[in-house]
DNA sequence: ATGTAATACTTGACAAAAGCAAGTATCTGG
DNA sequence: CCAGATACTTGCTTTTGTCAAGTATTACAT
């Protein structure tokens, strides 16, 4: 599998990297894993000795030592716990805290200069993609906020339409022209007291989208309901629905409608789930391949 | 939280996690510095013991022990040169081979098996990540290609207007409502015997397009250049427009037009610089800003 | 309450890893 | 042919890390 072999590379790479500018130690008055000790206690302010060791990945003997060596130098402290006799609560002296502030300074320097040599858009896209890794890789399941839509919205939910539907279902250009066209049109006639648009963002770029337009006034229509791949199976696309049942009831709409395939599972299964009855199915032609229409609707 | 912050996060984080998955060396017979030696010389095939430390960045003494190490257990040989008496030709032997095999398969088991932890769009936003993060440190160039256009680059062409006019210039949603009408139109009228599209990808996304499409039988338009920031600075947008011209001048066109605004002066020097001169200018105020609309033309 | 097991460290003994400096053989350029 | 550089090697040292055993304290089951 060749991604496995693009995690290894990337692997090999960064240890290399890693080992050049190894994070601000060099040219300090401390040796590595004095450093190191140092450095993560000034982090958390205070711990014990077995966090600390289970953090650093350190062997406990070995850290003890490390302790010692701090304290003998006066820039760490220990302090017997009085509800466990076995802890002790490390923490920095005054001396130590300068020490820390020392190397947090060069370490900052350090990066600084590195990034220092990238324009600035090359900043923003390698921050962006170390915080999607490590994202990725903490399992931190990537907060999904919903918000308006703003410049380039209206491009994307084109762009993701053409590309998703012609990848999952291959229907061609002509959908992405009529998604184009339905962008446009909300663009150009929105009513905002009656009317929305919701973007789905996931670390900064958008995920999903959905819409609510005026049909008459007392019916409203659910639109371009999508949700990226990347972002399914976390109950997106029901917080996405449900936003909009929200809002058309608050609007006082009395109905709300929708415009779906049969062959779109996973929407029409939360349709069915949020409340929607299906009244009418119709076979046609678009998009370059057989289709059944199918129309939904809610009562507020 | 700031860039350089966000690098040192990273980096902390990232250490950890390598401490934890060391790639492949836990449990294997070999203690980690060997096992890098002979997982280096394995992915190289043959060098020499100074090309190997500068890589691995270890000391050429230890290195040099290393070595003996490995030769003594007869997985590495080494070869005077012929050319430089001072160099040795080091390579593993067939044993070294077999050793370094099974390193290579416990690394990738481990990274399959870490990766295995992820649903497949996870996976996929994690390499990409990576990926773009050894393109950026490595200031690798990141090469731009140029394709006809596809499904949802219509639609990535209006979110890429929209959400940089509105940044750099202040114009409003107006504007990305004309653009994806003139994107709309393109796709409903295509004739793809006199018009085209051009989208620019870097690293497998769209960073600029243009288009030329028919006016007359003997004018052709050009319309919608971008190069997104990140892309800039390489010379995309010249080469854009130089396609069109090229394009034109191919299809038998006699003139090339455009419309484009005063304040776009980047744009303007590559029409200035590939030839087309202003013949009209026309103040007006659209998209929510006051603007000087100017038109180009090019004699083909 | 009392003994047993677990936790939170410490200590001693060692081994592995890494760095530094001096040394040898070879090559390069004048 | 010589001065200086290059490509290693060797000896010596420090740093770093491991392992196992030891102490004090706490948690828990009887």
């Amino acid at each position: 599998m060749n991604r496995v072999d693009a995690v290894r590379r990337f692997n090999r790479f960064y240890t290399r990297r890693i080992g050049v500018l190894r994070p601000g130690y060099l040219g300090s008055p401390f040796p590595l894993p004095l450093a190191r000790v140092l450095y993560e206690l000034g982090q958390r302010g205070e711990c014990t000795a077995s966090e600390l060791g289970g953090d650093l990945d350190l062997d406990l003997g070995y850290l003890s030592r490390l302790l010692q060596s701090l304290r003998r130098q006066g820039l760490v402290q220990g302090q017997a716990s009085k509800q466990d006799g076995r802890r002790v609560h490390l923490s920095l002296t005054t001396k130590g805290r300068r020490a820390y502030q020392s190397l947090d300074a060069r370490s900052r320097e350090e990066v600084a200069g590195m990034l220092g040599k990238l324009a600035a858009p090359e900043q923003v896209r390698l921050v962006g993609a170390l915080e999607t890794v490590e994202g990725v890789l903490e399992r931190k399941p990537a907060e999904v906020t919903l918000r308006g839509h703003r410049s380039g919205d209206m491009g994307w939910v084109v762009q993701a339409h053409g590309r998703l539907y012609y990848a999952e279902y291959g229907w061609d250009e002509r959908f992405e022209s009529l998604v184009a066209g339905i962008a446009k049109d909300f663009l150009d006639n929105l009513d905002p007291s009656r009317e929305r648009c919701w973007i789905a963002e996931m670390a900064g770029e958008p995920v999903g989208s959905v819409f609510v337009v005026k049909q008459s006034r007392a019916v409203a229509k659910l639109r371009l309901l999508i949700v990226e791949p990347k972002a399914r199976g976390r109950g997106l696309g029901k917080r996405l629905v449900e936003e909009c049942i929200a809002f058309a009831r608050g609007k006082g709409y009395r109905k709300l409608v929708l415009w779906t395939q049969s062959n779109l599972a996973a929407a029409r299964a939360i349709y069915a789930k949020s409340g929607f009855k299906r009244v009418k199915r119709r076979p046609h032609r678009e998009f370059g391949v057989r289709l059944v229409g199918e129309y939904w609707e809610l009562k507020l």
